[in-house]
DNA sequence: ATCCAGTACGTTTTT
DNA sequence: CGTACTGGAT
């Protein structure tokens, strides 16, 4: 068969897809064609032979591993071959070994929010009160451990400062908690498969005579557990292929070591390495920009990019007064390429650096009409009743998750009140008993009587009920779970306007539910959870959609938009400012930063203001040290004074702030308290009175919406209001710009 | 037991 | 500026 489809590629790539057996590192600048490689390079495989089954491709998103899936079905159908995120390999692996490795089949995958419950319940039965470390804290410090493949034993041995010991003893006790309810945290779907590829020869031997091809994308992010997860892999058959890029590694924070790139050669001493520094998607003005912005990284491999492209509009970098007015022209600037009929909404990307700036420009879309799309955390599946109704099928499926059975045993409403439960909690523990199993024996209780006794009893009665239904499809089983606990009909009865939007939520997790047995009827409820809990935020993003991306640098990489702005290139934002006094840490920013600059095609703008509303606070910002190390060529264009603020508010904050707070300049305190907001308080106060619970009122940006509730006196009074397009907002009653529409 | 209001707290990035 | 928890009132 002719190997027609290698004809578009360079020498480079080339050598990379045809590459058949042995390690092999290719080195891929951004923009390289590395996706296309490693599609090319599987299908290449197949044709030369290869068993679908043989191969497996690792990727770190649900989003890449189904958009490599699709590239390589394309080529090749119907093909077997396994790609997927590290993640769910684990997964599948533990499910699979289970018994092996003595872990319970069922257990349950707990998320971000999960763990820091059981920290903090670890941290109780330690008996540590009056720890100045939040549960946060250790529970990053336990994740970084796990990373390191370091269990509770060998961390304790190591552990010689004062937090570490407390971390120890946390670490050892959460781990019994987990056991105990059958649960695995995100770092153990690896640390398990790594530990057991270690210490299981046999084991080993036969998933490595299984995967003889194992490509591994983002290889620059592998942590400690994954470099061994793919080492493990390729002894026998050492045919390990990585891409990735140094310059683009971003989750140093998350575990991510570059050694594993960098030292490669090292760990297979025989590798082909393929470089790829041809960029076939920026023009020269863009690639210039990122290269001379990444070649003040001192810990580098340097390496040039080079592109054939067109030379292309200059780079700018573009000065607002505020961050309103950043996000207002933006909006602006992109709806004036539409109107001149030279882009589509879907060309543009605003990238930030940090989760919270979106807001500025979801309200800046908004009043403009842009449309736009966030990709940020699932708040879909964080909402409280989705959240609720999903405890309720994980404590279905492992009746030892206590974390579920606290957040729906009294939800709806069954009389089982906190003592009640502490009553349970301390029946159970000396006992080794789940919670849900000590519930089972409410009459060995003598404290637990009347109302929560009975509320207990029903509530054990529900859950074996609906455990018979646990072999219907994921929708039903939901519907059932909605009906049978009365969830549906509390929240039906509720006056509670927020109620209303719920019972809509909890209907499209059933439709979502629905979905997902429908695009493939094997899957189960197992299945349907597992998913969403291992969905990232990019995995939501439509690139579809003819609308705008917000997103996080994050979360862009592996995009490329034609159109990219890089907000807030700030000191303190644009390297963050928990970077600031690390230098890996500082390198780690200024890769992000490229990886921003990387995403673009043809225009690339990177925004700053003097001023920045933030957490309530207006500081004065500092350009981003990286602005200072882009080439000349990138051009400066000071928008700051056609802003709608112009100026004036600048002296406005200044008046203020002359009286509000003395010397912040001399003593280097460049945060200060907005000056609007104290004068304005008195003279709003008479009107802020005005609103009602029911009332109709309009909002400049929301449009109409009707208050649900006022509380607090004077200034900080608040207004609650429900829009229908844009849910529920808070206001400060004598701030906000309302009009009433109608009093009732 | 439940609800609410007032307060303390912490705010990067995420599988 | 939010959210999450606490302590008081019902």
């Amino acid at each position: 068969m002719p190997d027609s489809f290698l004809d578009d590629l360079t020498a480079a790539q080339r050598e990379a897809v045809t590459h058949v057996d042995g390690p092999l590192l290719v080195l891929a600048g951004p923009g390289s064609g590395k996706t296309r490689v490693i599609t090319f390079r599987i299908v290449h495989l197949l044709r030369h032979g290869v068993r679908p089954w043989q191969i497996l491709a690792l990727t770190f998103t649900n989003k890449a591993a189904g958009e490599m899936k699709q590239r390589v079905d394309r080529l090749a159908p119907d093909n077997r071959v396994w790609i997927s995120t590290f993640h769910s390999l684990g997964v599948r692996l533990l499910r699979h070994y289970a018994d092996r490795l003595g872990l319970d089949r069922n257990f349950t995958i707990y998320d971000q929010a999960d763990r820091v419950r059981m920290v903090k319940s670890a941290i109780e039965s330690c008996g540590i009160d009056n720890v100045r470390f939040t549960p946060e804290t250790i529970q990053t410090a336990i994740s970084k451990a796990k990373n390191q493949l370091l269990l509770p034993a060998r961390y304790a041995a190591k552990a010689n400062d004062f937090f570490s010991q407390v971390v120890a003893q946390v670490y050892a006790a959460y781990e019994k908690k987990m056991r105990d309810a059958n649960a695995l945290d995100f770092d153990d779907l690896l640390l398990w498969p790594a530990l057991a590829l270690q210490n299981d020869a046999e084991l080993r031997a036969e998933l490595d005579a299984r995967f003889r091809y194992v490509l591994v994308d983002e290889y620059q992010d592998t942590n400690q557990a994954q470099y061994e997860i793919a080492k493990g892999l390729s002894q026998d058959f050492p045919n390990l292929c990585v891409v990735g890029d140094p310059d683009q590694s971003i989750y140093k924070w998350r575990g991510a070591d570059l050694r594993n790139i960098l030292d490669f050669e090292k760990d297979f001493p025989n590798a082909r390495v393929v470089t790829l520094t041809e960029n076939f998607r920026s023009t020269k003005a863009i690639l210039a920009a990122a290269d001379g912005l990444i070649a003040h990284n001192v810990k580098r491999k340097a390496k040039t990019l080079v592109t054939a492209n067109q030379a292309g509009k200059p780079v700018a970098t573009l000065l607002f007064e505020t961050g309103v007015d950043e996000a207002e022209q933006i909006a602006a600037r992109i709806q004036a390429e539409l109107a001149a009929g030279r882009r589509h909404y879907r060309d543009f990307a605003v990238l930030v650096r940090i989760t919270a700036l979106t807001r500025g420009l979801e309200t800046a879309f908004l009043r403009q009409r842009v449309p736009f799309q966030i990709v940020r955390g699932l708040a879909f599946f964080e909402r409280k009743e989705n959240k609720d109704v999903l405890a309720y099928l994980r404590l279905l499926l492992n009746p030892r998750d206590d974390i579920s059975f606290l957040r729906i045993v009294n939800e709806p409403a069954r009389g089982i009140g906190k003592t009640s439960l502490d009553h349970l909690q301390r029946y159970a523990e000396p006992r080794q008993l789940s919670l849900h199993d000590a519930a089972v024996a409410v009459e060995k209780i003598p404290e637990i009587k009347g109302k929560a006794a009975a509320g207990l009893r029903n509530f054990i009665r529900l859950m074996h009920d609906l455990r018979s239904l646990l072999e219907h499809a994921p929708d039903e089983v939901i519907r059932a779970v909605l009906e049978r606990s009365g969830y549906l009909e509390a929240l039906a009865a509720s006056d509670d306007r927020e109620d209303e939007d719920r019972v809509g939520n909890v209907k499209e997790l059933i439709t979502a539910a629905h979905q997902f047995h429908q695009e493939d009827p094997n899957r189960t409820l197992a299945d349907f959870l597992e998913n969403i809990t291992l969905a990232s935020d990019v995995d939501s993003w439509d690139d579809k959609q003819n609308c705008v991306a917000v997103m996080t640098l994050h979360a862009a990489k592996g995009l490329e938009f034609p159109v990219v702005y890089l907000l807030a290139c700030e000191q303190g934002i644009l390297p963050h400012e928990r970077s600031l006094n690390q230098d890996e840490e500082l390198e780690e920013e200024r890769r992000l930063a490229f990886v921003g600059m990387t995403r673009a095609k043809e225009e690339l703008y990177l925004t700053h203001c003097r001023l920045r509303e933030f957490r309530g606070q207006t500081n004065y910002q500092i350009p981003s040290m990286f602005l200072d190390e882009l080439p000349a060529s990138v051009a400066f264009e000071d928008l700051s004074a056609s802003g709608s603020g112009g100026p004036k508010a600048l002296d406005r904050w200044r008046s203020g702030l002359a009286t509000a707070s003395r010397g912040w300049y001399e003593t280097g305190e460049f945060a200060a308290r907005s000056a609007a907001t104290k004068p304005r308080a008195a003279a709003a106060t008479a009107d802020a009175a005005v609103y009602r619970e029911g009332m109709l009122v309009q909002h400049e940006t929301y449009g109409v919406g009707r208050v649900t509730s006022v509380t607090g006196h004077g200034a900080l009074r608040k207004v609650k209001i429900h829009f229908r397009q844009s849910g529920e907002r808070t206001f400060l009653a004598d701030k906000a710009r309302l009009t009433v529409v109608a009093k009732e």
